[in-house]
DNA sequence: GGCAACAATCAA
DNA sequence: TGATTGTTGCCA
């Protein structure tokens, strides 16, 4: 038997399954799906099997070393949702499956070597290295590669190469007795009379005739091991371990919810979705619901029905709001059934999930983007909860947006698709209303509070009136107002393009990165200079090094500088900073929030990351210090991504009994993003903002796709890249249009130029045959040369 | 991606 | 001449 195998090699030429003897002793083992070490080359490598057959038309075949699985990792459908990935992005066939796996399944390599002749037979140089043991690694080796080679040679070492796990499978030590009870009572009357403590230990096994963990036993007898030890030695006791999951909510009850009785609106929402459960068909749903409409309450009740048919439900949430609001709220309705899926769970943490669900232990995955490849095999309904959140699109290879990805996973399963947001990308809003999805509209807020009132501040007037600070008179006198009240509030600082970096007051000098186009970014903690692209670091100068003038210091508004002016202006107020900084140690972020939930401060001043899933009952200030910030990036989409968080943050205001009020502060406060979103009006941003891209023609009018080209050589990407334009060019239709060569807007990262075209179409069903040949065209190039070509299709940041 | 085989270049 | 550095084709 034969098996085709895609090897742990992500390039062109080896993008293709290779034929693998099964040996005789494998033949009834070895299936599609499962991941084996194959011989390739001199190396051993990690593979997948994708097929099983019976001939190959190859004769010289190697034998598959040996499994790697027990059963297949991926099923029949998710080999061919890799292959369909391979075909939309463009990407290898190998990253596509790894994708869909957790990092624990990647194989680690290891190089190491071994001496075979005797120890004085060696030349003197190595005889030092294999002193220890027999075998060494590669690498402490390396410094002697000639001599090394030359002894391969003439077979008095060899090389191997060694394929292994990432994670091992966690296990646990149980202690159990190995005597019934009786045999128990004799062993402890046979112990000496000293042994005070063993007679404990056997007293509870007598009491408890099961299994325990070494670890309790350890520390409610207050013993060490070696007591234990002898209990075994003796066989009264018996050690083993057991395989456990790693549970990252261990030691967490959840309280159990029930379903809430739906309003007429929620009602008329959900019906259609229950509809086509029941009648298990594809569908997708455009949810567009305002903040606080009760969404969360749909999905709920909508994943309750597909578990009553015995099926499975992933919900997909941005991974900034996975936050355990939003985790207490699943868990607390479905409670065990539940797996949850983030970035912040260890490798291994992320792997026993993955494990759970692939054992069928559970039937809700709730995650951020890489969810959708849980390995369910009766999926009966796909949540996007904030479909607009750019978190879901991938952007490295393979550069999948989760939204086709579930939209695929459907049409398999004959399920439906719920896209729930209150800010919906233009595409899918446009896509549901020429009735492509169906539109469920939630027009209200749940219990009809009505939406917060929104000021908005033009900075400039303040500016004008003599106000330097970065705070308006309206948002102090709304700051002051609040803490009198007992009241609070929250500070959304947009980071983006705006951290603090170092400048020169008199010449104008900024401190830029030496490898990379763009600033550095000060950080007052370390008192240093960092580059966000490639990490160089340098301290900050005293003096400008163009002008040699002292006034050189840091600018911008980062969340550091914020609270400094808050302390200065309202001393008294007691301020949780929020941002990459503050949150990076491990359970940070909910620590924060729980004090924030507390009441122990009365300011929550933060980024992006505060933007979504807060559900605070008295919060009734919302201030968004500068609005305009994101609106002047170089970017087709800015003004959606503008009105999008402004519109996210007001919504953290009011959402209970008290009425919230929100202040913007702006540049640019007649720009109609920031006018609409504060009127919270999606419909008439919309309109406005689509007839934009039919003018400009971007999406959705239209396709769009990137290529980016990036090289240490400036001319050879020009070059490059201009060739690029006109052959992609000339392979389409009239209708499509090829804009560029142009430097990328960040033109150099890590020493590396960086040219881009960007790709306008409607329909060019050459354009991936197109895109291919280009890539096929330049191999020689990028293997050897280090040249990168970087294609983006759909791309969501055009950088 | 990474290896071996081969070619080119360099230090004596 | 051997030893280092660069280039190329291939892996079943």
């Amino acid at each position: 038997m034969i098996a085709k195998v895609i090897v742990d090699v992500p390039a062109k030429q080896t993008d293709r399954p290779f034929d693998y003897k099964i040996p005789a002793a494998l033949e009834s083992v070895i299936k599609p799906g499962m991941r084996v070490v194959v011989p390739f080359g001199p190396r051993k490598l990690q593979g997948f099997v994708v097929e099983v057959q019976e001939k190959s038309a190859f004769t010289k075949l190697k034998e598959i070393v040996e499994p790697m699985d027990l059963a297949p990792v991926l099923n029949q459908e998710l080999l061919s949702l890799g292959d369909w990935l391979t075909e939309e992005t463009l990407s290898y066939k190998i990253s596509a499956f790894q994708v869909m796996l957790p990092a624990a399944l990647k194989a680690k390599y290891e190089k190491k070597i071994r001496r075979i002749a005797p120890l004085d037979h060696l030349p003197a140089k190595l005889q030092p290295l294999f002193q220890e043991s027999d075998t060494i690694l590669w690498n402490d080796a390396a410094p002697f590669f000639s001599i090394l080679q030359r002894e391969a040679a003439n077979g008095s070492i060899e090389v191997i190469y060694e394929v292994k796990e990432r994670v091992k499978k966690k296990k646990i030590k149980y202690l159990l007795p190995l005597l019934d009870k009786v045999a128990l009572e004799q062993a402890k009357a046979s112990l000496v009379v000293t042994a005070e403590k063993q007679r404990k230990i056997i007293d509870f096994f007598i009491e408890k005739h099961e299994p325990v963990q070494l670890r309790e036993i350890l520390s409610y007898f207050n013993v060490s091991t070696s007591t234990v030890k002898s209990l075994i030695k003796k066989g009264i006791l018996q050690e083993k371990e057991m395989e456990v999951y790693r549970d990252p909510f261990e030691d967490r009850v959840f309280a159990k919810t029930k379903p809430f009785p739906l309003t007429k609106e929620q009602e008329k929402a959900i019906s259609p979705i229950i509809a086509t459960v029941e009648e298990e068909r594809q569908q997708v749903f455009l949810l567009y619901g305002v903040t606080g409409s009760g969404k969360t309450e749909i999905y709920l009740q909508s994943i309750q029905r597909v578990l009553e048919k015995g099926k499975e439900a992933i919900v997909l949430v941005p991974e900034i709001s996975l936050t355990p609001q939003m985790v207490k709220r699943f868990k607390g309705r479905f409670g065990d059934e539940v797996a949850v899926l983030h970035s912040g769970l260890s490798s291994g943490e992320k792997y026993d999930e993955w494990r759970r669900i692939e054992r069928k232990e559970v039937k809700v995955v709730v995650g951020a983007r890489s969810a959708i490849f849980a390995p369910f095999e009766n999926l009966g309904i796909i949540i996007i909860d904030e479909e607009h959140e750019t978190s879901y699109k991938q952007e490295d290879n393979p550069r999948y947006h989760a939204r086709d990805v579930a939209i695929k996973r459907s049409q398999y399963y004959q399920c439906p698709v719920i896209l729930g947001s209150a800010t919906p990308t233009l595409e899918t809003f446009a896509r549901a209303q020429k009735g492509v999805y169906e539109l469920l509209t939630l027009p209200n807020r749940m219990n009809n509070q009505s939406l917060p009132s929104v000021q908005i501040v033009d900075m400039r007037e303040e500016l004008r009136d003599g106000n330097r600070s970065m705070f308006s008179r309206a948002l102090i006198e709304g700051l002051k107002e609040r803490l009198e009240k007992k009241e609070q509030i929250v500070l959304f600082l947009n980071k983006r393009g705006h951290s603090s970096f170092v400048m020169c007051r008199d010449c104008g000098y900024v401190a830029n990165c030496p490898n990379c186009d763009i600033s550095l970014t000060y950080h007052r903690f370390s008192q240093q200079m960092k580059c966000h692209y490639c990490g160089y670091e340098a301290s900050v100068p005293t003096r400008c090094p163009e002008c040699n003038s002292e006034h050189i210091r840091y600018f911008g508004t980062g969340t550091q500088k914020v609270e400094e002016e808050l302390g200065k202006i309202l001393p008294e107020a007691k301020v949780i900073r929020m941002d990459v900084d503050t949150t990076s140690r491990k359970g940070a972020h909910e620590r924060l929030l729980t004090e924030f939930e507390e009441g122990k401060a009365d300011i929550l001043l933060g980024t992006q990351m505060i933007a979504k899933g807060l559900d605070f009952p008295n919060i009734t200030l919302v201030g968004v210090l500068s609005a305009d910030t994101m609106l002047h990036l170089p970017d087709f989409r800015s003004s959606e991504k503008t009105f999008q968080l402004l519109t996210q943050v007001s919504g953290r205001a009011g959402r209970h009994e008290l009425p919230g009020e929100v202040i913007i502060q702006t540049y640019t406060p007649e720009h109609y993003s920031i006018e609409l979103a504060a009127e919270q009006n999606f419909d008439r941003f919309f309109k406005r903002e689509m007839t934009v891209r039919k003018a400009r023609q971007y999406p959705p009018y239209y396709y769009i796709a990137l290529i980016t080209v990036s090289h240490e050589n400036v001319a050879m990407v020009a070059s490059v890249t201009d060739k690029i334009a006109k052959f992609v060019q000339s392979k389409l239709s009239n209708e499509a249009h090829v804009l560029g060569p142009v430097v990328s807007p960040i033109s150099r990262i890590k020493n590396r130029y960086r040219y881009q075209c960007l790709i306008k179409y409607k329909r060019e069903p050459q354009l991936n045959n197109a895109l291919k040949t280009i890539l096929d065209h330049y191999q020689q190039d990028i293997a050897s040369k280090g040249l990168q070509i970087s294609i983006d299709v759909n791309p969501y940041i055009l950088m």
